[in-house]
DNA sequence: CTGCATCCACATGGATACTG
DNA sequence: CAGTATCCATGTGGATGCAG
């Protein structure tokens, strides 16, 4: 069970306790959710995963092997990556240059959780989606 | 190995193919990014943890047990966890109105990788959050 | 080739006030 | 009690152009 997601916000009874400078201190403790705030932009986890499949990957391959990212935007996808310790960046002092990214220990040992991800997510999907397209029509209808 | 997360990138060589109506379609159809996508957002995942904890909670108690989402967010964040079918909403016709908030078995479902991510976010947290930290010194010491 | 600078659009979240 | 309405601040991502 997890019990640290929140660490401490039991002992906190109500928000009338909090000041604005310890606004948000509880949700930025939590481990949890700030290993999956990383995730939560829109390609880091696809950047990880095109990583885990190739070994060593150039910048522009990745630029070509996620189709629709911008340059901007896959350097700063890497560059946090990189700040998490997830990947690793390795440049060849060459003309022109030669950057290559992998997968470090650490960003190996996720594959497993994300591979479970992938399973929920591929056998929870048709159900989730249909739910939804039905939750929202209900909603358009009371509207 | 997740295969299906870019389901069909491999058939697609260079992004001129892409036009604009297409785009992002890669993305969209990827059922894990748009299962993760769910807890990107500030506060899903811990709504769901606490919901977890409860068994069955009202929505003034949500807004008490997590300490720092405003009313709005929380009832948006319960509405989008509702329609994919996360939890179920239980409204009891009473004056005032009470309205119960519970797991679905979807989404209990998903609780132990939840929990293997908690895990796995405890365990790494330190080496992350210690690079990060040089990573971010060394980045403003080289500007 | 690799990536940063700039500018911009839009989505998300927060504060406050109000209703059935 | 359980939200909704309104308005606003911020951040994230996208397009383009340029530099080492």
């Amino acid at each position: 069970m997890p019990q640290k997601l929140i660490p401490n916000h039991r002992t906190i009874n109500s928000k009338q306790l909090l000041k604005k400078e310890e606004k948000n201190s509880i949700i930025e403790i939590c481990p949890v959710r700030n290993v999956i705030a990383r995730f939560g932009n829109k390609w880091a986890l696809l950047v990880v995963l095109v990583i885990s499949e190739h070994e060593c990957v150039r910048f522009n391959e990745l630029c070509r092997l996620i189709p629709d990212v911008s340059s901007r935007v896959l350097s700063g996808t890497l560059k946090t990556l990189e700040a998490d310790a997830l990947v690793a960046r390795k440049v060849y002092p060459t003309v022109p240059p030669k950057v290559e990214y992998r997968l470090t220990d650490i960003g190996r040992s996720l594959m497993p959780l994300i591979a479970q991800l992938t399973e929920w997510a591929q056998t929870n999907m048709k159900t989730i989606v249909k739910h939804r397209k039905a939750f929202d029509t209900k909603a358009a209808k009371a509207n």
